[in-house]
DNA sequence: CTGAAAGCGCTTACAG
DNA sequence: CTGAAAGCGCTTACAG
């Protein structure tokens, strides 16, 4: 492989003419600066990205951790954040933790190493013990879609999940539905399901806890399961709230096998809006979240530090989720009671 | 941050020494090395990344490419690609090309500077013409996934598609069936309609041109319409194929809402084997394939080629799919013609 | 078992 | 506008 050296000797500069011309910085004659690209075109010479970043101490890469990537949200998160890196020419390096606080532990550890300009954390999974590892990293940190126990240590951009809760609880109730079910995973959404209590509370209602469902995101299939004893209870239930889309949709899925008509019989309410929730039969009612613009947000906040060389501000803010009404929702049917 | 050298002044040692007990290689008497061990605990030095990779030629990172991580099945590669790249100590940079032409293009510019070991792509889109970007790479490249007109330049690992349609036709025709539709992303997914062809074509059948349904996977709602549209056409079809298991539970969605009966009235076979098809009512019959091995083989095939830092052998694996059948394939229904 | 030297391939002041 | 030097923080032979 050329290296910067060959093609000074081939064009008769030295190396630091070449770092001009390919850089762009430092003024370089017309005439020199052809005589250097007609060398590194004949050479093919590609500059070494490892040598760059010792000498200027920047490996324009920034490390992404998430739990998983066979999540539509936070597949939506990695992607704006790749695109957001990219606007500013930096890589993404990407770690999963699948629900395992030893890779978790693992990933952050070898992290540390400053082979990265900075790093994001997504989501408040396995992690929580491991904060500390960060502590003396040499890069900036931030942490994003962050939903329980938020640190107060590390600078952080994620949503205010209650009040997406409450506003998915007060649509309901405002529809005249006084026994819902929720449907959750926890304890990772409780705040979601916080949210949706504190709408019923207002009008002096409780979400008991035997109607509070918990999904294990490990077993896809246990979520349908889910689905089907939500309908088995002897709650008289006329409406539902999952606390994540995929979750919404088997429940779709469950009440129309079962004949329920959504939302004649059934309401259902979702959390996320990805996707196949608007085109589903009928489009579900969500509560939508500024995904991408999270990711943006923690980004620009990292690369804002990692330009000013300073420790990003320990700031905290919190995006404001939003409802979005569509073809799920309808007033309680009149109770046969 | 400390350094190595402040490691040694600390220790009354030579860098030499502090590399030999961080890298456990070379011996160290017992003695020094528990003062250069107490020396990096005080000052809680972490080697600089950059600087090691810079003196062995090996940044212990590898970069894949992607269509998209928003999809089942890739983000089921990235997954396995991960975890493969972990266990020999390796770290994943990723980059998506999301059918943009010009960002794949960019995304391989950028890679070939050697800041990675190694790279793999996965998937044959938007990437067919910018193969020759990579002509001079100073690291191996490999290819898996890939479905069409499959390069003679790199070494691939990839999945026999023709024959995965094929054993879904064979299934069909076993069955009975003898007018089906196929559901597909097109061009993608020639092979698998050729497959499904052939082995109607055993049997002197054919499977005409309108039968073949193209899904446009850039509008999710699009998949839905499509599932319409199969059922609006007067071909009297017994069976659909679709060549991804998403468009098969889109498919199953379209012929409840009509009340038709899967698989009495339709048989419906998917290709991928994902997830939520084996948790579907009822659970899909469809190919699967070996996604997670052939994302091993594939790092495998680049890791041993760093090892013994020569150029891949530019072999060709192709990987067999395997016919799950489940309940949403029956016997063909006696036509009431 | 430990030390002194050279080198990986760049960039960054600093002279001229 | 161009050149000579030092340095980024490691590792790798090579002596002793």
């Amino acid at each position: 492989m050329a290296t910067m050296q060959e093609v000074a000797e081939r064009a008769g500069v030295t190396k630091q003419t070449v770092s001009n011309v390919v850089s762009g910085r430092g003024r370089v004659s017309t005439a020199t600066a052809a005589r250097v690209q007609a060398a590194i075109d004949e050479l093919g010479y590609v500059p070494n990205l490892v040598a760059r970043s010792l000498a200027t101490g920047a490996t324009m890469t920034v490390a992404l951790v998430v739990p998983s990537v066979a999540n539509p949200f936070y597949s939506e998160v990695v992607e704006e954040v790749e695109n957001a890196l990219r606007e500013q020419g930096y890589h993404l390096l990407l770690g999963t933790t699948r629900q395992d606080a030893g890779r978790a532990r693992e990933l952050l550890t070898s992290l540390a190493g400053r082979s990265v300009d900075a790093l994001l954390i997504a989501g408040d999974h396995d992690l929580e013990d491991h904060l500390a590892l960060l502590a003396d990293a040499r890069f900036p940190v931030a942490l994003c879609a962050w939903e329980n126990d938020i640190p107060h240590t590390l600078p952080v951009v994620t949503i205010d999940y209650d009040n997406g809760g409450f506003l998915a609880g007060r649509h309901l109730r405002e529809l005249g539905h006084e026994r819902i079910a929720v449907v959750a995973e926890m304890p990772h959404h409780a705040p979601r399901v916080e949210g949706a209590r504190r709408a019923f509370a207002r009008d002096g209602l409780t979400i008991p806890d035997e109607a509070i469902f918990v999904s294990d995101p490990s077993r896809p299939e246990h979520e349908f399961e889910v689905a089907e004893q939500v309908f088995d209870s002897s709650l008289r239930l006329t409406a539902v709230f999952a606390t994540r889309d995929v979750l919404a949709l088997r429940i779709l899925e469950a009440a129309r096998l079962r004949g329920l008509a959504v939302p004649g019989d059934i309401s259902i309410v979702g959390f996320d809006d990805i996707a196949e929730v608007g085109s589903a039969h009928p489009p579900l009612t969500t509560v939508a979240i500024p995904t991408r613009s999270m990711a943006r947000q923690s980004v620009e906040l990292l690369l804002r530090s990692v330009a000013d060389s300073m420790r990003p501000d320990n700031t905290m803010s919190l995006l404001r989720p939003r409802l979005i009404v569509r073809s799920s929702t309808g007033p309680a049917p009149r109770a046969a009671d």
